[in-house]
DNA sequence: CTATGTAAACAAC
DNA sequence: GTTGTTTACATAG
């Protein structure tokens, strides 16, 4: 249990450890803590309403409360970190007594009554872990950032964090961390080139300004008449259910599971090494691999099953997808067929495709091709912000700057100090390897993309097509001809 | 119902 | 062990 969570959890601590932060305290820091003491002096309802729990914390809540507006950095400052070392989570069990199945843990997480009251909808203040997570993003000098890089970012600019950052204390948070990248249309992962190093992550050029929708959100309203808590439950155990079925050796092409759709922001920079090629269908066997996962989502799911075959058809991908000039008007069957490929196209649109034994990409003018059908949910694609050394999309504009963020800590902002030249310089580095390897910009047909013409994959293509063919003569028996 | 936070299962590396 | 994805669930608005 780290203690992240603790504040939500009801548990109870003994004392409160309103000096705790002291010692961290950054000179703004301290002098926040002094208003602190202050503010929970000034508003003792606030206090004493409080729950048992993380009391200290209650009390500053109440004081930040009462004060004026906070920022971060007070907030932090003000937080409380409670005792490590408390077990929570504990409270379950006790419903499932008696059944079969393995307790199922509950999670606590009432807000305590100090957040309450100073409407903090988080401990260390109220931007959310995306909010946080995009200022970092654009706090960078690259305009992106590695997971680890990200997690040192929260670190360092929010007490909060800073606080947790031990081992155990941080595995919650930057499993939030994760969570939130993963979970967020907002941000996109690029595939780092060579072998095992992570990501780059950044920002979503297409990403609306404000709050985007959660992958699990656009997923759940590509799927007609049914609401989330119904989609939720029909997911529920759907893992499972694969592992059962994949263990009965029912497994066919189609399976899949996939009860998920999949991140539709990653992008796969360095494509696949030869060696790590492998047949479009291996990763949909049993369950994605982590890196495939991320571009074949939503097809691998809706492709195999029948049942499921129209539920994304209404997915809203990033406008950079489907703005791009270079795609012309698409029959609305036809697009209504392929929106799917705006998932990756949208990003790729007009990106460089790496000569790769497998093309997968997607092609910026002509309509989708067949083959784009199936890169659709390929796996690899080029980081689209990469093919373009120059400007990566139709729609991009230039991060927000700094300003809005108050300071973390130290009253410092980070978007003042750091310069933002551009929108994702640090995308042009990679643009400009990229570049290497591409010969075309936007407005030519790349040689892969050429490729993706080529029957070059038989298997494949087969595969595809009776895989299509098939889900559309179960889907309602009526057949769909692509053009090649 | 949506948004968000948190925990955790899993898989790939 | 880290990185990513996804599922599940709790809570607040």
């Amino acid at each position: 249990m780290h203690p992240h969570q603790l504040p939500h959890m009801h548990h109870t601590l003994p004392q409160p450890l309103l000096n705790l932060n002291m010692t961290t305290l950054t000179s703004s820091g301290s002098s926040v803590a002094s208003s602190i003491g202050g503010g929970a002096q000034g508003s003792p309802g606030a206090a004493a309403t409080a729950q048992p729990g993380c009391s200290s914390s209650n009390v500053i809540a109440a004081a930040t409360a009462s004060s004026q507006p906070q920022t971060v950095g007070q907030m932090l400052a003000a937080s409380v970190p409670c005792s490590s070392g408390m077990t929570l989570g504990m409270s379950l069990n006790l419903s499932q007594g008696g059944g079969p199945m393995p307790a199922k843990k509950k999670r606590c997480r009432k807000k305590p009554t100090d957040q309450l009251a100073q409407k903090k909808p988080n401990p260390w203040g109220e931007e959310s872990y995306s909010d946080i997570i995009a200022k970092a993003l654009e706090s960078a000098p690259d305009g992106r950032l590695k997971l680890n890089e990200i997690y040192q970012w929260f670190s360092d600019n929010i007490l909060y964090f800073r606080e947790r950052s031990s081992q155990e204390e941080a595995a919650g948070w930057k499993n939030s961390i994760r969570h939130n990248l993963s979970l967020h249309s907002r941000f996109m992962r690029i595939q780092n080139e060579g072998a095992g190093k992570s990501s780059w992550w950044v920002i979503n050029p297409e990403a609306k300004p404000g709050r985007n929708p959660r992958r699990t959100r656009e997923r759940s309203n590509t799927i007609e008449a049914t609401t989330k808590a119904a989609l939720d439950k029909s997911r529920r155990g759907a893992k499972k259910r694969i592992e059962k079925r994949a263990l009965m050796g029912s497994v066919h092409s189609g399976l899949n599971g996939n009860s998920t759709a999949g991140s539709i922001t990653s992008i796969q920079h360095d494509m696949y090494d030869d060696d790590s090629m492998q047949s479009p269908f291996d990763s949909m066997t049993a369950f994605r691999s982590r890196t495939q996962s991320t571009m074949s989502v939503p097809g691998n799911t809706s492709r195999v099953s029948p049942t499921n075959c129209e539920l994304y058809d209404d997915l809203e991908f990033p406008s950079w997808v489907g703005d791009t000039p270079a795609v012309p008007n698409i029959p609305n069957d036809l697009v209504d067929r392929t929106d799917q490929m705006r998932i990756d196209n949208g990003p790729l649109a007009g990106l460089q495709i790496k000569q790769e034994p497998k093309p997968i990409k997607t092609e910026p003018i002509a309509p989708p091709s067949y083959h784009e059908l199936n890169s659709v949910r390929g796996p690899c694609v080029q980081n689209p912000l990469l093919r373009n050394p120059i400007v990566p999309s139709t729609n991009f504009k230039p991060m927000p700057l700094p300003g809005a963020f108050g300071g973390y800590q130290n009253g410092a902002n980070p978007w003042l100090t750091t310069s933002v030249p551009s929108p994702l310089p640090g995308i042009q580095s990679c643009g400009i390897v990229a570049a290497q390897n591409t010969l075309a910009s936007s407005s030519a047909l790349p040689i892969d993309l050429e490729n993706l013409t080529l029957p070059d994959q038989p298997l494949m293509d087969m595969d595809v097509d009776a895989l299509i063919r098939h889900e559309l003569s179960q889907a309602g028996g009526q057949s769909i001809h692509f053009d090649l």
